[in-house]
Parts: C-alpha cells; sequence; structure tokens
DNA sequence: TGTTCAATGTCGCAA
DNA sequence: TTGCGACGTTGAACA
C-alpha cells in the first residue's frame, strides 16, 4: 500500500465525466492497483476512485503540464471497462509504501457467532463424552473455532459456518494440518459443522475424513435458557 | 488528517455488531473526526468506519491487554447515535499527521446547468428557426430554464432535466399554465428536454402536448467549439 | 430539516 | 457469469 499526501487536480472518465480542482488530498494506492483519492473530511466514499481490476501508470508531465506546476502524472486504467482516472500531481508532502499483508476481513457477528457460542455450550451435539477446550482456539493462520476432547482423549477440531460450502471444508482441511504437527494435540479429528452443508462439501469432507454435523439452530437456541440475552 | 499503519483489531457496534481480526490495516483519521479502517485490497469501502460527526479518544489498553500486545486503544463514538467503533492498536508501523485545507468537491460534468448552457448556445435543436429569448425567465414561481420563439412567432419554454421524470412535467405544465395567462406571450408550447426520459414521463408529457426532446450531451459538447476548455 | 431517489454505488448470495 | 436484494449504504435534490 502506498500513501501519498499531494495537491492534485483529477478527471475521472467512465460511467460520467467528473473533474476535481486543484487541492491537497490523500492518494492511497492498494496492492491491487486500486486507487482512492480522499479530502480530509466527509464520509468513507473516495471523491474519485478505481477499483480493482486496474492498471495504475505514472508518467511524466507534458511540457505545458510543467508550466503549470504538475509534477507526476498518474493514469489509472480500469482492466475490463473503458473507466479510467487521470491525477495530476503537483507539490508532494509524503509518499510512503507500506507491507501489510492480507486481510482476514470483516467477521459480522450474528448468526455464525452464535451458532458458535450454542455449540460451545452444548458440545455434547458432537457426540457422548466430548468436553471443551476452548473457543476461537488460535493457530498462526487464524483461530479454530471450537476445539474439544472426545471421550478416547482425542483432539477435535470444530469449523462452523451458517452455509457450509467447500471452502469451509477446506479452511477446516488447513487448520486439521497446522494442528496435526503438533505432538501435543495430534492427531486432531475435523468436524464441519453448519446450518446447511452443501452435498459438495459434504463429499469433499467425507473424502477426507472429516466428520459433518448439521445444526438446527432454532431447536439449539431452545435448548439455551439464558433468558438475559441482549440481543 | 492522520495516516497510522497498524496491526490492529477492531469491533464496532450499532447497526449491527462485528469485529476485526488482528492484521496490519491503514487508520485515516480524518479532521472532522471521522475514522476509516482500510485493508490492502477491496474496494473502496473501509472495513470499518466512523462518519462525522463523532469523537475520537484514544486511551491507554489495560494491563489485560497490554498482555495481548495491544499498544493503544481508540475509541470512536457517534455524536448522535449510539455507534460506536473500538481498534486496539499492537505494533505501529506508521504514524503520520498532515494539514490539507478545504476541498473544493468535485465536480460532475452534465449537470443540469451544463445542459442548459448548451441547449442555450444550440438553440437550433428545438428545431429550424428558434431564436433564444433568454435562459431562467423569470416567473412568479420560479424561473423557466429556457424561453424561445419558435419560427411562427410562438413562445417556447422549456424544462431541463437530467433524468427526464414526472416531476419536471408537472413542474414545466405548472409555468406553461402562468406563462399562456400572460397576453404577450401566449399561446405557449413547453418542450421536456432531458438526457434520459423516463417513459411514464414522455406519456404524461405527450398527453399534455409537450413536446420531448432528448439531449445528448456529448454530442452538444462536440459542438461546443470553445476549445480552451481545461477538462 | 426531513424525505425521496440515484449511485462510477458496493457486496453477498442464488440460479 | 448473471441477476437480485440489502446495505452501518452515501449523497443530492426537493419539499
Amino acid at each position: 500500500m502506498r500513501l501519498v499526501v499531494a495537491s492534485c487536480s483529477a478527471r475521472y472518465s467512465g460511467r460520467l465525466n467528473a473533474h476535481l480542482p486543484l487541492a491537497t488530498r490523500l492518494l492511497v494506492v492498494k496492492s491491487d492497483g486500486s486507487v482512492l483519492l480522499h479530502s480530509d473530511g466527509g464520509s468513507y466514499k473516495p471523491l474519485n476512485w478505481m477499483s480493482p481490476p486496474c492498471s495504475l501508470a505514472v508518467l511524466e508531465p507534458s511540457e505545458e503540464a510543467v508550466e503549470r506546476g504538475v509534477t507526476q502524472v498518474w493514469t489509472v486504467q480500469h482492466q475490463k471497462s473503458d473507466d479510467r482516472l487521470e491525477i495530476e500531481l503537483h507539490d508532494v508532502q509524503h509518499d510512503s509504501a507500506h507491507e501489510l499483508g492480507v486481510d482476514p476481513g470483516l467477521v459480522k457477528d450474528g448468526v455464525e457467532a452464535h451458532l458458535q457460542e450454542l455449540l460451545a455450550a452444548q458440545i455434547i451435539l458432537l457426540g457422548t463424552g466430548h468436553t471443551l477446550v476452548r473457543r476461537e482456539y488460535p493457530t498462526a493462520i487464524g483461530p479454530v473455532d471450537i476445539l474439544a476432547k472426545d471421550p478416547a482423549g482425542g483432539t477435535v477440531a470444530v469449523e462452523i459456518k451458517r452455509r457450509g460450502d467447500i471452502d469451509g471444508v477446506e479452511q477446516l482441511t488447513r487448520y486439521l494440518e497446522l494442528l496435526n504437527r503438533d505432538p501435543h494435540l495430534a492427531p486432531v479429528r475435523g468436524v464441519f459443522a453448519a446450518q446447511e452443508i452443501k452435498p459438495q462439501a459434504r463429499v469433499l469432507a467425507t473424502d477426507r475424513g472429516i466428520g459433518c454435523l448439521v445444526l438446527d439452530y432454532d431447536a439449539m437456541r431452545g435448548v439455551d435458557d439464558s433468558g438475559s440475552r441482549l440481543f
């Protein structure tokens, strides 16, 4: 991610034509090439932007532009349409680059978080004699939703989804691979729990020795007798 | 405007509850107190944000939080609702402040004013022999966008919209009613001009004897020969 | 100031 | 891929 603070003007052409007069603004270049042009106010919507997939080219300004005080010309071209954003930079106050890495993304609390909470409270649903180790068990690649012990002392890793898709099985598989490297835990068995499990996901899970557990949200909520729930 | 790049986790509560796992992100604090929390990808929408009016408080982390590696706690509270954003900062890679000043704001081409200007200059678009009387012709209920004369000496009142909706036809109808009471002008014919005329609006206009004129903005701008246009 | 409606909407899910 | 609906929608025009 590159951050630039500079006085600039901009032109956008695409679904509409628009221009920005010269002023000092923040330019954000994300690692996917997308560009945001923010003023120091307003809401989260940039004054101008270009969504990925797009490519940024930094050009030398023309002689005429140099006379107007332009020091850099940015051309951001969308790859699938003729949307185009042209930015003329004048004085650059700040220019820095940063390595951010991938982002796990926003988690909206609600059903999935609630399912996890309910299953932790009713861990018996995994089978008689199961006990909870902890929720959100941390690993290097992210937290495992639930870690439990089966009656034989084996470890069980549970991945919870509202809709059980192949992606969820892949995610659980990665966790299992990692957890099974830990001699204190191995062997770790996997359980894929969801309100609804897609046939393809079930096939993949079964093929990998991962158990499938369909969660009945209403029934689980009915068992949960905590009348003091806020939500 | 303050720019911070840091590993952080966040929690939002308001219209919904959501949380962001720990990862490195960009935090933007605008001069109006609003906060954006961006990842290095995705579109222009932040992962989390707080819109103005709101206030940011930077607190010392609790002992428990310090043990988890938290170095700063940001609490952003909306002033008119109970929307709240809490951010726990861990490692801070970058922290800088910048003075940006006010922004003149985005100018969208193709607005009604520009269409009016162009149509006034190309009044021939109403039909051969038409001449401009004046723009913004004043009446008791507001100015008529364009008043013109047709070749037969009759008066033509033009209402211009970017998107021609029923409201625009109603507006023009009121003008026509008023203008037709003036013996110096009557009979006054109406023309509804827009970049795009909604079917319902066209039906209503036609039913009332009002002409419809679809304006081709690009073509009109192309005819306009002021080559000194910057944008 | 509140209400309605477009948006370079964006985003997520289902067919 | 395409279509549909919701959004912490945001933003502007109009009453």
